[in-house]
DNA sequence: GCTTGACCTTCCCATCATGGGAAGGCCCAG
DNA sequence: CTGGGCCTTCCCATGATGGGAAGGTCAAGC
């Protein structure tokens, strides 16, 4: 099986198939006497579990992780389990987020008559002066991107 | 007022200042003698509605083109009305997009023992074979760093 | 057997908003 | 006049993903 027929099986692009590879995600696959990637189907297992996880919104870093676990047989359900609980943390802290900015422009959007004239509270209120807040960063890593 | 006077007065850092300058979001400041970017009270207005929009999750193409409107006299309030609207959808799919996978992360951590034991709903689920549902990408532009 | 097009390879570059850090210049308080 | 804290520009990194070029390979149809 090479690497497009890997692709159309699990879901992942080429492009991400390599990615994996080259950050050490999944292990470097046989290669044809011509130098194309064969993956077994055991790879493609592989890359469906990733897929998966990937779906779930997992980073790359606890993919491993869960990779890790996943290929333990000893390991303790324990630790997949906090590895999901501590990333359904993060996900509802981005959720609570994103309310928060969507409440305040839906309010914002309501007071808004959203005609030709140019008042606008919208405007307005973000050109208001209001002390900066010091960027408090309650939510701590992982919220670089969110915005 | 220097560039880390503006910073400390607008919560907005000194690099993204210099980057917002970059990108053409202000117009380049004066500078002093030695070169230093000098920066007037309107010049601080403006990178204060730049973290207030920022903070409301707009993008920075989103933020000039709120600025266009602002200085804009004559602009309609239906224009701006429309960008926010736009962008609280953009918010609200989100928000839809990181519901799911909570409560399906929920879910599997619910029925996880969660103790030394290796048997791993949350392992299992993932490692299953499932079809791949082909990434079809219903949200569209925007996602791609959502996660 | 040869052409053609669809694959594969590696390598480099771009995204977006943000920060780190180096090398060098400037300014002010002691 | 010195030291530390500013400032400047420039380069690089992030994370996950894709685009694209240049070149090699494979298989189907002629």
């Amino acid at each position: 099986m090479n690497i497009g027929e890997a692709a159309a099986a699990t879901g992942v692009s080429a492009k991400m198939i390599r990615y994996y590879e080259q950050v050490g995600l999944i292990k470097r696959p046989l290669r044809s006497m011509a130098g194309y990637r064969v993956y077994s189907p055991s790879d493609v297992h592989a890359l469906r579990f990733i897929r998966r996880a990937r779906d779930l919104g997992f980073t790359v870093e606890q993919i491993g992780e869960l990779m890790q676990l996943w290929q333990d047989r000893g390991r303790a359900s324990a630790d997949v389990k906090a590895i999901a609980l501590e990333h359904v943390k993060v996900l509802e802290a981005k959720m609570r987020e994103i309310e928060e900015m969507a409440k305040a422009l839906k309010h914002l959007a309501r007071t808004c008559h959203g005609d030709g004239r140019p008042d606008c509270p919208i405007i307005e209120e973000l050109a208001e002066s209001h002390e900066p807040p010091a960027r408090d960063s309650r939510l701590g890593k992982g919220f670089e991107r969110l915005r």
